[in-house]
RNA sequence: GCCCACGUGGCGGAAUUGGUAGACGCAAGGGACUUAAAAUCCCUCGAUCUUUUUGAUCGUGCCGGUUCGAGUCCGGCCGUGGGCACCA
C-alpha cells in the first residue's frame, strides 16, 4: 500500500537543499507556542473601549473534532484576527456544552463514571483545536458540567421562578419502560425507543417548565430587527412561534350539556359549523368517560396511537359521538353535535374546534365518515351561488360570504372582522391570538445534567434550594449497572432535609435539558465571575455578540431557547441587553463522496486510491462505486480526520482549503486534490515572498516619489487585493478573499523592475503577509517575522488601501447593436455622453454593421456601454 | 399538504444587484525544464459552425413576458434541498 506522502516532512530540512520550502509542521508549532507565552488573544478585562465579540457555538465534546468543526471555526478564527487587526478589542472565547446522554451512555457500556469520560475528551479535543493555531481566549474557558457552571445556572433557575418564568405542571410525554427515562420526539423510532426498541408509552408526568410563551410575541417582533441574521433562520422561527389570529367563542349546551369554548381562525365560517369536536383529553371528554366506557375506550384508543410522524399521516381522522348537543351564538335553533375526535389536540387553542366541512379538508372528510350535514358559506366571487357545489374537495381559497345573515357579499377578511366585533359586541366570544409556540418542558430524567435545586417536602410541597446551599452537586458515587436516573436510588444525596420545616424530604432527581445549559454559556463567556453567573457590567459591554456562527440545525431550538433566556434574565433585571446575537451566520456542512463496496459496505476514503479514472480499493484492487458527495458521517464512513490533514498538509493549508471555494453558508465538498490545491498556494504564497524579499526596499524606506508604469500596476493589485480581501471579510465571503489572494500572487508572479520597484515590492510582501494573517495565520506571521517586522503581525493594524490608486483612467465600454456586443473600446473615464456615442459609432466593426442601417436610438450608460437601436 | 430557498462550463463557484456571463480555483489536454520523476513555469479549455487569424450562431433548468438590454425583474411549469405538519 502506498504511504501517503507527509508533505509536511518532505518540504522540510530532511533532504532537499534545493530553493526552500515552507515547513508547516515546525513553522506551525513554533507561533502556537509565541501566541501562548505571549497571552496574545486575551481579550481585555473588565470594560472594553471598542469590543467585539465572536462566538461559535461550542462543541459538544465527543472526543474527537471533525471537519465540520474545522470549517466552523476557522471562519470565526478569521474573523477574531481580522477585527482584532482592525483595532477591536476582541472576545473570542472557547467552552464545551458538556451534559447529555452521549456520556451516560458511554458510562453504562465502560461502567465507568461519564465525567470521567467528557474531561478526557474535553482534554483530546482541546488539544487537537490547538493544533489548528485559533485565536481564542482561553483563559474563559469552562465546560457545562463543571459543578462552577452548573451552580450558577440552578441560581438563575431559581430567580426564573421567583418571576413566575419558571412552573411546574403535568404533562405527557414518551417514556421507554426499559430504560426507565422520557424520550425526546426524535429518539422514538416506530413508536419504539431508539435504544431498547421496547414499546414507548405516553406517561403523564409532573415536569418543570420554562414560561416561553410569556414571550412569544416578543420574539416574533424581535425577528424583525435582526436584519443580519439570515432569513431562512428568521422565517423558521417566526413559523415556530406561529401567531395566528382569530375568535374565541361559546357554544351554548343544551339541556344539560354544558357551555363549549372554541377557537377559530375561521369565524367568517361560523353558518357553515356542522359540528363540535373536542380533544380525548379535554375536561368534558374526561368528565363523560367516567360514565360511558364507549367514551373511555375511545379516550384509551386515541391515547395509545403514537405520537410519530408516520403515525400521524396513517391514522384515520375518528370521532365518537357523545350524545351533547350544543348550538351556535349565531343560530341558536341549529342543534351541533358534540364529538370526541382523536385529531383535536388539547393543548392548542381550547381543545376543541367547530367542524366546516365544506371550508376545512379534514372537516370534510370527518363530516362524510359520520354522515353530518355540509353548508357551504364561502363561495369564488365570480360563481353563481346556484352552481357552486362542494365535492370531495373542501374549497379553501377566498371569495365571497353567502348563507351567512349579516356577513352576505363580504370578503373572507371582511367577514372575519365583522364577526369578531360582533361577537365582541355581544359578548359571545372575542377576538384572540394563538400562538404555536408551547412551554419549554427542561425536566430530564438523567444523572449527566444540571440538578433541578428543587427539594419536595411532604409538609411544605415544593421547596426551592435555598441560594446559599447551591450548587446542588451531581454526587460522584453513582452506578449505570442498570437502566434509569441513578439519582432515583442513590441512598443519600436524594434523602435531604426540608429547608423550611427540617422534615425529612427529598431532593428532585431530574435535570434540565442540556438546552439550558447552552442557553446562557456566552453571557458567562462575556463576564467571567467567581460568585455570579455573570458580571453584568462586563456582560453588558460585550453583549450582544457581534457575530455568532454555527450550525443551521440549531435555527429554531438553540437560538431561540437562548433568546427566550436572556429576555428572561432581563426581566429579572440580571442583564439589559434583549437580543442576544446580533448578527448570525450559519454554515453549511461538510460533505465528502462515498465509495461502497460490491457487497454494499463503505470504505473509508483513507483506504482509497481515487483517480479521474474512478475508486480503487487500496487492499484488495476491488472497483469501488462512487456515491454522491453527502454530509460527512461515521455511518457512510465518508470521514476525514483533521489530526491527518494538519499532520500531513499543516493547519494553515487545512485552514486555506475549508475557506476556499464555497460560499461558507453553502455545504463544503471536500477532496483530496482541492485540499492539494491549498498547499500548493501555501506554499506559493512563501515561495513568492522570498523571491521577492532580495529586491524588497529596507523597512521604513520613504516612498519614492514616481514610479514607473509596471511599477504602478504592482501597486495597484496590491491595493486592489487590500480592498477586495477587506470588502469579502466583511461580507463573509471567505471564498471571494481567497479568489482575491490568488488574483495578487498571479501579479506577483514575475520580477518587478522600474523605478520606485523595490519600495513598490516591499508593500506588496508586506501585504501579501498582512492579508493571509486571518486566514493562514502561522504562516503569515512567518513571513512577517523574515521580512524584517520585530512586533509579530497579529499585533499590526490591517493595511487600508489608497482609493486613489485603484481609479481608473480609462474605461473598457462594450458596443452593442440591438442588445447584443459587437466590439468594445477603450475611453478615458467619466467622457461625455455624446462624446461616447460618437467614439461608439465610429468604431470601424460598429460602423461596418451599422452601413446602410438607420439609427433609431442610442442609450449611452456612463463608463459601462453603449447600445445602437436600428 | 403548507411555507421557504436554490438551479450558471467536466467540477466548486464569480458576475459591481438590470449593462461585456464564466473572475479565481480544481480537473483535463498540450508544451518547457529534467537522464527520469517530483516540484515549478508557459499555453488551451462553454457548445456548434466557418478555410485560417478575423469571425458567426447558440448558451445561466424549461416555456412565456417586461425592457434598448435579463443569470439578475414578473408569470407559469420541472427538478433539487430545507423547515413545519392533525395548529382548528
Amino acid at each position: 500500500m502506498p504511504e501517503k506522502l507527509n508533505q509536511a516532512e518532505v518540504s522540510g530540512a530532511s533532504s532537499d537543499p534545493g530553493p526552500e520550502r515552507y515547513n508547516a509542521a515546525v513553522t506551525e508549532a513554533k507561533w502556537q507556542a509565541r501566541w501562548e507565552a505571549a497571552d496574545a488573544f486575551k481579550a481585555p478585562e473588565g470594560a472594553p473601549g471598542n469590543p467585539y465579540y465572536v462566538l461559535e457555538m461550542f462543541p459538544y465534546p465527543s472526543g474527537r473534532i471533525h471537519m465540520g468543526h474545522v470549517r466552523n471555526y476557522t471562519q470565526g478564527d478569521v474573523i477574531a484576527r481580522y477585527k482584532r487587526a482592525q483595532g477591536f478589542d476582541v472576545l473570542h472565547p472557547m467552552g464545551w456544552d458538556a451534559f447529555g446522554m452521549p456520556a451516560e451512555n458511554a458510562a453504562f457500556e465502560r461502567q465507568s463514571h461519564p465525567g470521567t469520560w467528557t474531561y478526557a475528551n474535553i482534554e483530546a479535543m482541546r488539544a487537537q483545536f490547538k493544533k489548528l493555531g485559533p485565536a481564542i481566549d482561553w483563559t474563559r474557558e469552562f465546560a457545562t458540567c463543571d459543578p462552577d457552571y452548573y451552580g450558577h445556572q440552578q441560581a438563575l433557575f431559581l430567580d426564573l421562578l421567583d418571576a413566575g418564568l419558571a412552573y411546574r405542571k403535568s404533562a405527557q410525554v414518551n417514556w421507554d419502560p426499559v430504560d426507565m427515562t422520557v424520550l425526546a420526539n426524535e429518539q422514538v423510532i416506530d413508536g419504539k425507543g431508539w435504544r431498547s426498541g421496547a414499546d414507548v408509552e405516553r406517561r403523564e408526568l409532573t415536569q418543570w417548565f420554562f414560561k416561553i410563551s410569556a414571550f412569544a410575541d416578543d420574539l416574533l417582533q424581535g425577528l424583525g430587527e435582526l436584519d443580519a441574521w439570515p432569513d431562512k433562520v428568521r422565517l423558521m422561527q417566526g413559523n415556530w412561534i406561529g401567531k395566528s389570529q382569530g375568535l374565541k367563542l361559546q357554544f351554548r349546551g343544551v339541556d344539560d350539556a354544558p357551555d363549549i369554548e372554541v377557537y377559530t381562525t375561521r369565524p367568517d365560517t361560523i353558518y357553515g359549523a356542522s359540528f363540535l369536536a373536542i380533544a380525548a383529553n379535554h375536561p368534558i371528554a374526561l368528565e363523560l368517560a367516567d360514565k360511558h366506557p364507549d367514551i373511555e375506550a375511545f379516550r384509551q384508543m386515541c391515547t395509545q396511537s403514537g405520537t410519530s410522524e408516520e403515525a400521524l399521516e396513517k391514522a384515520e381522522k375518528q370521532g365518537l359521538d357523545t350524545g351533547l348537543r350544543v348550538v351556535s351564538p349565531v343560530e341558536p335553533d341549529r342543534l351541533l353535535p358534540v364529538y370526541v375526535a382523536n385529531f383535536v389536540l388539547m393543548d392548542y387553542g381550547t381543545g376543541a374546534v367547530f367542524g366546516c366541512p365544506a371550508h376545512d379538508q379534514r372537516d370534510l372528510d370527518f363530516a362524510r365518515k359520520y354522515n353530518l350535514s355540509v353548508r357551504p358559506v364561502v363561495r369564488p366571487s365570480k360563481q353563481d351561488p346556484k352552481t357552486f357545489r362542494i365535492g370531495d374537495e373542501a374549497y379553501v381559497a377566498d371569495g365571497t360570504i353567502y348563507n351567512s345573515p349579516g356577513l352576505d357579499g363580504l370578503s373572507v377578511s371582511e367577514a372575519k372582522k365583522k364577526i369578531i366585533s360582533i361577537a365582541e359586541r355581544d359578548y359571545w366570544g372575542s377576538g384572540t391570538t394563538t400562538f404555536r409556540l408551547r412551554d419549554w418542558g427542561v425536566s430530564r430524567q438523567r444523572y449527566w445534567g444540571c440538578p433541578i435545586p428543587i427539594i419536595h417536602c411532604p409538609e411544605c410541597g415544593v421547596v426551592p434550594v435555598p441560594k446559599e446551599d447551591l450548587p446542588v452537586v451531581l454526587p460522584e458515587d453513582v452506578t449505570f449497572d442498570k437502566p434509569g436516573n441513578p439519582l432515583e436510588r442513590h441512598p443519600t444525596w436524594r434523602n435531604v432535609v426540608c429547608p423550611q420545616c427540617g422534615a425529612p424530604a427529598q431532593r428532585e432527581t431530574d435535570t434540565f435539558d442540556t438546552f439550558v445549559d447552552s442557553s446562557w454559556y456566552f453571557i458567562r463567556f462575556a463576564g467571567p465571575s467567581k460568585d455570579m453567573a455573570f458580571d453584568p457590567e462586563q456582560a453588558n459591554t460585550w453583549l450582544p455578540v457581534d457575530q455568532y456562527i454555527g450550525g443551521v440545525e440549531h435555527a429554531i431550538l438553540h437560538l431561540l431557547y437562548a433568546r427566550f433566556f436572556t429576555r428572561a434574565l432581563q426581566r429579572c433585571g440580571k442583564l439589559e441587553v434583549v437580543e442576544p446575537f446580533k448578527r448570525l451566520f450559519t454554515l453549511g456542512m461538510v460533505c465528502h463522496e462515498t465509495y461502497q463496496a460490491q457487497d454494499g459496505s463503505w470504505v473509508l476514503p483513507e483506504e482509497v486510491e481515487r483517480s479521474s479514472a474512478g475508486a480503487v480499493h487500496l487492499k484488495t484492487g476491488e472497483t469501488l462505486s462512487i456515491g454522491r458527495s453527502v454530509k460527512m458521517s461515521k455511518s457512510k464512513k465518508n470521514v476525514i480526520d483533521p489530526d491527518d490533514i494538519i499532520a500531513q498538509y499543516g493547519a494553515d493549508a487545512a485552514r486555506w482549503f475549508v475557506l476556499s471555494d464555497s460560499p461558507p453558508e453553502r455545504d463544503f465538498l471536500w477532496s483530496d486534490v482541492g485540499l492539494e490545491g491549498a498547499w500548493r498556494f501555501i506554499q506559493r504564497l512563501w515561495r513568492t515572498v522570498q523571491a521577492h524579499t532580495q529586491a524588497a526596499a529596507p523597512l521604513g524606506a520613504d516612498m519614492p516619489p514616481e514610479f514607473s508604469d509596471d511599477v504602478a500596476s504592482l501597486r495597484k493589485s496590491t491595493h486592489q487585493a487590500i480592498k477586495d480581501v477587506t470588502a469579502a471579510f466583511e461580507g463573509l465571503q471567505f471564498n471571494k478573499a481567497i479568489a482575491a489572494m490568488h488574483s495578487f500572487m498571479n501579479a506577483l508572479s514575475a520580477p518587478v523592475t522600474g523605478t520606485g520597484a523595490s519600495w513598490a515590492v516591499r508593500e506588496a510582501i508586506d501585504t501579501a503577509a498582512l492579508l493571509a494573517g486571518p486566514m493562514a495565520p502561522h504562516i503569515a506571521e512567518e513571513l512577517w517575522e523574515t521580512l524584517g517586522h520585530d512586533q509579530p503581525l497579529y499585533a499590526t493594524r490591517w493595511p487600508a488601501f489608497d482609493a486613489d490608486l485603484l481609479r481608473e483612467d480609462t474605461v473598457t465600454i462594450a458596443i452593442q447593436i440591438k442588445g447584443k456586443l459587437r466590439a468594445t473600446i477603450d475611453l478615458p473615464k467619466d467622457l461625455d455622453k455624446a462624446a461616447v456615442e460618437e467614439a461608439a459609432l465610429a468604431e470601424p466593426k460598429i460602423a461596418a454593421s451599422l452601413a446602410g442601417a438607420t439609427i433609431r436610438k442610442v442609450i449611452v450608460v456612463p463608463n459601462r456601454i453603449v447600445n445602437v437601436v436600428i
